[in-house]
DNA sequence: ACCTGAACACCGTTCAAGT
DNA sequence: ACCTGAACACCGTTCAAGT
């Protein structure tokens, strides 16, 4: 933090800084992490590739900036809305999460190569003990719940992001839906009887009401004092 | 599958498929994804790298066969066990797939890169399918539940496999837990209070503690006829 | 028929030489 | 003081040329 504060909405100290993020993202979105070079991204911006190294120390640095920026989206798409109870502040910001990622999944794979530390992860991860707070959890149960959360939304957008095709945009839901009830065509009734049997069901698992069904279940778990 | 079926236990045609991942195996332990080159892996069995080409078609294939490997280990390790509850198993699965896991953590970050399709992770969906339903839980409600099992136990896994360091194998739970209680230590308390209020609880997210509070109220979620 | 070893088109990162 | 562009030590993958 040697540089001026940062001022108004703008989080990165230069122009440049911002265009190579801009580039990694836009390379990432198009051809997955391999896409994503530390050349291509200078090429995109006109420079050679030394000079991203006058802005970060190396690759990984730059990866940690890209996920910050996406996480800074969520931060943004999810106002602190007092007003509700929450629970549904939580499902708001699992909502929002998922819906960033899954726009951005080459970025989903940044998530588990590396810690995540930066300050809006750090933010995101304060609101949410908060919230375990507000609905009702406190203290060490509080603390233990807002990572069960954190596991399930990045565990569910991990392994939803690993599906085909891994480089370009998912393509809709519906879409990938379809294609993973074809796969599930193929496999043999008598070596997977229930996988044969709930082949429907599972075709639907990397979607939306999958995602919402185990959300539910996951804070039913762990909101509910009975079940402390 | 053009080649002679498969004898015995010996999951691998030739023995220099079986040296490759075992030195792809001991690549990724050792050095990470990084370190797990074709250049060097064909280098420790002392062959050209474009001997591995014989075997598999590209990296990620010998990628998924590793993976394979490993959820193979664990296959053998949670022995179908019919006499008790459907619960206790699930979460013996759960237990053993932590464990090989975090034992070679370099593989982690390959069950997110890309699709996990081969016989021994289909055997696992299928028996943990199997499990929920002995667990009381049938039908469309039960396949839900097995993908919120698989997510948690992949979410859990790979969260505490991005932990640093990122090469080598992982120190032992309360050295890592130690680590973050230090960085935790350095959290601002007036810009994060929750966190630095919780700090003692959030470095052992990672742990084996936390990992079995969250996969019990997991549990409690889907299998609680109250809360479905 | 099989394998080798060289080659191709890339990487991330460094750093002397220029301005 | 800063940036460039070339160089270094690697990659994954292919394939002609040998045996």
């Amino acid at each position: 933090m040697t540089g001026p504060a940062r001022r108004g909405s703008r989080p990165w100290r230069t122009p440049t800084e911002a265009q190579i993020l801009d580039a990694a993202l836009a390379l990432l979105d198009a051809g997955g992490l391999a896409g994503a070079s530390i050349r291509r991204i200078a090429a995109a911006i006109g420079a050679p590739p030394g000079a991203v190294y006058t802005y970060f120390p190396d690759r990984e640095a730059v990866a940690a900036a890209v996920v910050e920026r996406v996480l800074g989206e969520v931060e943004r798409a999810t106002p602190s809305a007092r007003d509700q109870p929450g629970r549904d502040t939580i499902e708001a910001i699992a909502v929002a999460l998922r819906e960033r990622l899954v726009a951005h999944p080459g970025v989903v794979p940044l998530l588990v190569n590396g810690p995540v530390n930066g300050p809006n992860a750090l933010l995101l991860r304060e609101r949410l003990l908060g919230l375990l707070n507000d609905a009702g959890v406190a203290g060490e149960s509080g603390a233990r719940g807002a990572y069960v959360v954190i596991v399930y939304i990045v565990g569910s957008v991990a392994l939803e992001a690993a599906e085909p095709p891994p480089v370009g945009p998912l393509p809709p839901e519906e879409e990938r839906i379809a294609g993973r009830r074809d796969t599930l065509a193929a496999i043999p009734a008598d070596t997977y009887p229930r996988t044969a049997a709930a082949a429907d069901v599972i075709a639907t698992w990397i979607g939306t009401e999958q995602y919402m069904w185990g959300l539910r279940r996951v804070l039913n778990g762990l909101l509910n004092p009975a079940l402390q």
